[in-house]
DNA sequence: ATGGGTGCAAAACATTTGCAAAAGT
DNA sequence: ACTTTTGCAAATGTTTTGCACCCAT
């Protein structure tokens, strides 16, 4: 249906002249494919599964390298390690402070105006490049289990 | 000088239950005077200087204990390392990827009205208990000096 | 052929922990 | 006195780096 699907994790790889590895491939479809937004050891535990042979330090260094390309983006929303999301575009993010699981809120209307960051920018002085909204609580799951 | 300086850092201490140190009195007295977000490093070596005694492990130990008791609040904005606001109430927050500085953004309408937090509740089936808005770019300072 | 990518191990950081001594109530 | 808190040093966890070898182009 849309067009992203129809561009191949290679595909996009040329796209921004990186060399294609199969490590690459395997990350970076990892990443588009997955709803999870998994932090560097998980992609490292995933990939290896097909991929035995991949090194947690080529992980680091590829998530950096797609993150500088922009074929991914890289989260800060958990206090204790990056975690990476296949979608680069910005949109808001919950994480589960009992379980760490990072998901994406599906909006339909931004959650900040077009108007509040031309202000934020103005009242600053900064050049915006990059925005992040991020929730925390508790995840339906963790609020089951835990009732107490 | 403003009603917030009328309570002073110790009483706040006694407020939530916790025993007056003069490390803790130091700790709390920089955040709430400060404005600028400092990581621990930084806290350390400003408290350092009339205090020279204290460790840096008290003083992780001191801004994770404010945090829980709701003095002060922690952001995760710099992929680097945690920060520290002397103001927990929820407000937006700016970082200088280049020079790493925090600042508040001082808005006057909140920038996430109340009605979309709680659609976002709604569809995510989480209970929240936190928001942070991050914005990202470049500082006034560090775009005149790297003017490439 | 050759420049960039990978994997390993070591290093660098940020943060946490255990415990004996010191200090607050 | 009785707890808590502190400071030290060691441990942990995450991320980065150096370098020889390998592999896409």
């Amino acid at each position: 249906m849309n067009a992203v699907m129809l561009t191949t994790a290679d595909q996009m790889l040329r796209s921004v002249n990186l060399k294609v590895t199969p490590q690459r491939t395997a990350v970076l479809r990892l990443l588009l494919e997955s709803k999870e937004h998994p932090g560097v050891e998980r992609i490292y535990n995933l990939v290896s599964r097909e991929f035995p042979s991949i090194s947690l330090a080529t992980v680091y260094k590829t998530v950096e390298l797609f993150t500088k390309k922009g074929l991914i983006q890289e989260l800060n929303i958990s206090p204790r390690y990056l975690t990476y999301d296949g979608n680069p575009r910005v949109h808001p993010h919950i994480y589960c402070r009992k379980c760490h699981r990072v998901e994406d809120i599906d909006d339909f209307d931004p959650a900040i105006s077009e108007g509040w960051l031309r202000k934020a920018a103005k009242t600053t002085g900064y050049d915006i490049t990059g925005v992040q909204l991020f929730l925390y609580g508790t995840c339906p799951g963790c609020r089951s289990k835990n009732k107490k």
